[in-house]
Parts: structure tokens; sequence; C-alpha cells
DNA sequence: GCATTACGATACATTTTGTACCGTATTAGG
DNA sequence: CCTAATACGGTACAAAATGTATCGTAATGC
């Protein structure tokens, strides 16, 4: 999958700064929230100085959105069960990669900053690929087992999963506990009944 | 409704600085977006000085919120129809809100900016409060009615549909046409089903 | 008249960003 | 070995934005 990188001449980059950036991201994101990271703030942190990091990120958000969602999300999911499980189990997995506390506080910020930097947003929006691709996997399967109604579209259960995860964690974030994640994996069931 | 004030002292506030104010506000989000939005670009469009802006709001999204949402939100919305329509009413209301070009440019920076001034978190959620009880109030009708069934939630259906309304906008902005909202007011009808 | 507040204008310190150097260090390739 | 290319730490600098302060003047209530 990952191709061999032409070796360009010159100095190789240090890989230990890009390791210690991200974790003086996450670190000041825990500490004091997201106005606590500034590009100063994470190299002095980091143990380097500004410049290394402008070398390797394009702007803040980027270096941030990388320290938060390194990998895809919700790949710990267990698919295979009913579907009224298998929805709560995804709901549980957005709100969990959404909510922590990590999570709330950049998320909001890069949401914002997306409107700036289209990369960004595309960025946010491929961390949920795999996501998606099971959920439509999964709706496609109980179509087909009649459990959901055929006209059901996964991109719009998606969406209202994601909404409802970011709206509560904008709006209520202390009320987003396991009950809200089963009222809502119920009503997302009720909304898919053939 | 409102409580006459106590006649402070001194020279009273120019009522016209604070309108200019607001109107530049928009005027700039229509422009440049969110980012050309300073104090100091407020204040040279509307003709006074940043010290006149500092006196009447506390911060920046303070003045933005106030010049995009004056008001309550969907004064508009036609209720007394069947339970879809008016949910489809409903829909309809929150995305024109939350999605004309001006709310678009506004309300990510503002839901960010919540994060940091939980007043302004509190006057985002009171724009709701009218559209909540209005939900509420057609709801315990449905059910009442038997067109719902008993355990439906009204914060829950509204958490749904900002939530819907929200992550379009911040993930598929091009999306959210009338189809689109045809299509969330029919599966969130379905959800509410005896 | 006096105290109080608003206004326009200006000034100042602070923070953050983004760019630009400099000397030094590390690598590839001739 | 020598050169080109790049990274690194350190420093410097300009620009933008925020927040606070001051000054003289204007408007209002008592």
């Amino acid at each position: 999958m990952k191709v061999d990188q032409v070796r360009a001449a010159g100095r190789p980059r240090d890989p230990r700064i890009e390791q210690s950036a991200l974790a003086a991201v996450r670190e000041l994101l825990l500490t004091g929230g997201y106005p606590a990271v500034t590009m100063a703030a994470v190299a002095e942190r980091a143990g380097t100085t500004r410049m290394a990091l402008y070398r390797r990120w394009p702007a803040l958000p980027h270096l941030v959105h990388e320290a938060v969602f390194p990998d895809e999300l919700m790949l710990d999911m267990q698919l295979g069960a009913d579907l009224a499980t298998d929805l709560a189990g995804f709901v549980r997995g957005t709100r969990d990669a959404l909510c922590s506390p990590m999570a709330a506080a950049a998320v909001p910020e890069l949401l914002a900053a997306s409107a700036t930097w289209p990369d960004l947003h595309a960025a946010m929006l491929q961390r949920f690929e795999g996501a998606f691709s099971a959920l439509d996997d999964r709706l496609a399967e109980a179509i087909a087992a009649g459990e959901a109604h055929p006209d059901a579209r996964s991109d719009e259960l998606l969406q209202l999963i994601i909404g409802a995860v970011i709206s509560g964690v904008l709006l209520t974030p202390d009320e987003l506990d396991d009950a809200w994640v089963d009222r809502l994996a119920a009503t997302l069931h009720r909304s898919l009944r053939p």
C-alpha cells in the first residue's frame, strides 16, 4: 500500500520531532484546551522550534487534526449481532471518538477551521470512510434480511449519527451517557423499520 | 415584558452605533467570511471605534451572534397540518436558519467560541427555546392522537434535527436541498411511529 | 455647576502568525 | 573528498489582532 518515497536529497527529517510534536499537542489540549495550543507552545514542549513544525504542517489545525485523529475512526466496533445491537455499537463508537476530552477540546475548532482549509475538511471526512462503508454494508445486509425498509440510506443514517453526537457534544455535553446511546440507537432502529 | 432600565447617569449611548455595528458585521460576513470580521474592520465600516464596540459586547463572538441571530429562530413555521408535514416544516426552518450564507459563515466559529464563553453557549441555546417548546407541544399532541409512540422525546427529536443540519452544513453543505429535507423528515416520521 | 458616562482619536503592550536569515549538521551523489 | 540539498536550532523581523489606557470633548441627570 505504501509507496517507497523517492529519497530526497539533503539531511532527512528527524522522525522524533514529529512524534514529540503530536504528543505535545495532545498534552496541551488536555491541560489547557485549544487556546493553549499554539505553534510556540507546541514547539517549546516538543523541544524544537516553530520552523520545524511549519516544515511538517501547513497550519496549526492540520497539526491538531493529526494529533487527535491519527487513524481511521471506530476500528473497535464489533459488528455481526442483531441490527439494534450493531446500531448501538456505531453510535457508541462515534460518541467515544468525538466526545473524549481531547476530541471535545479540538473538534469544534477543527470544524471551524475547515472553512478556511478545504484539505482539512477532506481529511476529516476521510476518517469516517471506514465507518461509512461498514455502515453501508451492514445496512444492505439488514435490507436484504428484511430488517430495514428498502429506501433506507446509509449516508443519511451516518449523517444522523454524527449529527446527533456533534449537536450533543456542542449543546448538551453532559448528557451523552450510555443511556443516551441506547435511546438514540433505538430511535434510529425504529426509523429503519420496514 | 421589557423592564424600564434605571436611567444611568452620564451621556447616553448613541443607538445608531449598535445598529451600524450589527449591519457592518453582516456585510463583512457575507463579503469576506468570518476571517474578515475583526473588531477593527467592524468599527471602521460602522464609522466608529473599537472602544465603542468593547463597551457594548465583551468579545467579537457575542457581537457576531447578535448580528446573525438577533431573534428567536424559526418563527415562520406553519404548524397544524399532519405530523409528516409539520416535521418537514421544522426541518426546513432549521435548515434555513443555519444554512443561510450568513449563518453558514458564522455558525462554526460561534460553536467553537462557545467553549471559551459559556454565556455565548447559553445565548445560542436560548434561540432554540421557542422552536423546542413548539416541537414539544406538537409531539405531545401527536402522542395523544396515537400518531407517535409514547416514549418519543422532543429533546431527542430536536437534537436529531439540529444535528442533521449541522453535520450537513459542515460535511456536505451542497446537498441540503428540499429533497434532503423531505427525506430527513420522512425518516424522523418513521422513527416516531408507534 | 458637577458628577458621570459616551465618544473619537491615539497610543501602547501583548500575543500569535508567518517569513527570513544564519551557522551548523546530515545525507546523496559525482 | 567535494558539492548540492535539506534539516536543525536560534534569532530576528514584520504584520495582524486583541485588550487596555489616556486625552479632550460632548451629552445627560441631579
